[in-house]
DNA sequence: CAGATATATTACGACAGTCGTAGTACGACA
DNA sequence: TGTCGTACTACGACTGTCGTAATATATCTG
């Protein structure tokens, strides 16, 4: 099965997560909706995964986080993305250039598709 | 800074030590000063992570060992890709157009630049 | 010759991030 | 009442990387 492993998004969690938060605040469970159908099912973020990533940009001050005013249901912790935050996730934007084109000198692309199995 | 992350090389080192293993079997610290020249200095791989590699690989079954027969100098430890390992690579390389994909979509790419390539 | 330098590998423990599992909590619907 | 969907938290295991250091040999330098 070729799925994605998440070892490779593992330094990319944190700035997609900032991605979806660019233009407005959201929450847990919508982010991992939006993940999942952003990239058409392909990557289904965990959501400990999810929850730990909160935490750790929260102590690091890319995001803050505030309560929704829904009264019913459980209640939801919205984050909001930080100046901080946004440097930051833009840096990683640039150091993806760069590490992709490290990573595609060792990678053989298949030009004559013979994708069998 | 601008260097690149090794937790995004993370999943595929075991794939960059595969492809500089395709042609010819090589050796630790050969192998090391191959990914720097390859990556143009841009990534210089740590050498427990290189060797703990090779003993991951090992156990995987994606590469074997022998010993060299240089007669001075502290003995090496050549490594030999196995089938097992070239299927695995190239697996990964596939995996990694998809990897690639998705993580482009949360990527926002400055492009004051030709839309060329 | 002694000491630094480059080559070449191994050992050990710390750490970060992910993941499995499970539990809490609430609303809606059948 | 029970289950499903929503929404979040806790905890411990595991994997891979990394810092540090030790071992071993050959060559270069003064």
């Amino acid at each position: 099965m070729t799925g994605i492993s998440s070892d490779v998004i593992r330094g990319y969690n944190d700035t997609i997560i900032l991605y979806l938060l660019l233009e407005e605040p959201s929450y847990g469970y919508e982010i991992s909706k939006k993940i999942k159908n952003l990239s058409e099912g392909k990557y289904v973020i965990k959501e400990t995964t999810l929850y730990s990533a909160f935490t750790r940009m929260q102590k690091n001050g890319y995001i803050v986080s505030f309560y929704g005013d829904e009264t019913g249901g459980k209640r939801r912790t919205y984050y909001r993305i930080t100046d901080s935050g946004r440097t930051y996730y833009f840096e990683k934007c640039k150091e993806w250039v760069l590490t992709k084109d490290v990573i595609e000198k060792f990678i053989i692309r298949e030009e004559n598709g013979n994708g069998d199995n």
